[in-house]
DNA sequence: CGTTTTTGATTACAGATGTAATCTTAATTT
DNA sequence: AAATTAAGATTACATCTGTAATCAAAAACG
């Protein structure tokens, strides 16, 4: 799998806001949440081209950047792994954690029944 | 906040197990899941007690290791940081993820509905 | 056309991380 | 008592990460 550093991952963010998008443009929106320079945004999409997360196709001198995998894809496998490596893989122990310490919301808990209804439909129960 | 590498983790584990604990009986706990060679383990135990996750009391020539911190706790916050990165914040996105990807059992299910269940009751309604 | 600017490529460099090996010193063994 | 072993301390070293600076080449400007 594709790893990436939370800095590149931030760069990720600036790109699947809007692609395919040019350097100047993640540097545009990187600017909103962070002070890199931009050359530490440039190193950081060459390091991203170099994993494979993120293609390019030449335009002119310019590059436009794509990224190869999906926000969604990524952040699950990242969960997975997460909580794999914390919780032994179930999801459970972690949502208890954010109730006990008063860290869910009414939207967290409407959503939560949603998905627990949902499954219970799926398995025909 | 102590911040921990993931081989760190994996001795935090080791020493959540049980403690006090010698080096011994962590590199003892620590070969059941890795084959990580005795010398790399205590310099992850060096590592740990520099950064303040475990202390120690000396007995004779060896030392005697104790986490300075809780496994609750310190999953706790790291699950916040990751939600908070991926997620901005919010848990549900993540079961959902799950639910999706078939990754929730019957016992997530149920643990989840329990959880809702002392929510709603703490919420006086 | 020469100069300045801008783009990506290459190089830099310190701290973190994984993964030990070597050194020092004290304890144990013979 | 001499030799071996074992514990922690120190050193090692490649890779990854954060954070740029410098370089080469092309484009834009004057």
């Amino acid at each position: 799998m594709i790893e990436l550093s939370k800095a590149e991952f931030a760069v990720m963010e600036a790109l699947w806001q809007g692609y395919p998008a040019k350097a100047s443009d993640i540097v545009k929106r990187l600017s909103d949440d962070t002070q890199w320079h931009e050359k530490t945004i440039k190193t950081l999409v060459s390091r991203l081209v170099k994993k494979q997360a993120v293609s390019f196709e030449k335009d002119g001198r310019e590059y436009i950047y794509t990224p190869t995998i999906g926000r969604e894809a990524y952040t699950l496998k990242e969960s997975q792994n997460f909580i794999a490596r914390l919780f032994r893989g179930r999801v459970a122990p972690l949502v208890s954690g954010f109730a006990k310490t008063q860290q869910l919301s009414q939207q967290d808990i409407d959503e939560l029944k949603q998905i627990i209804e949902q499954w219970e439909q799926k398995q025909g129960k």
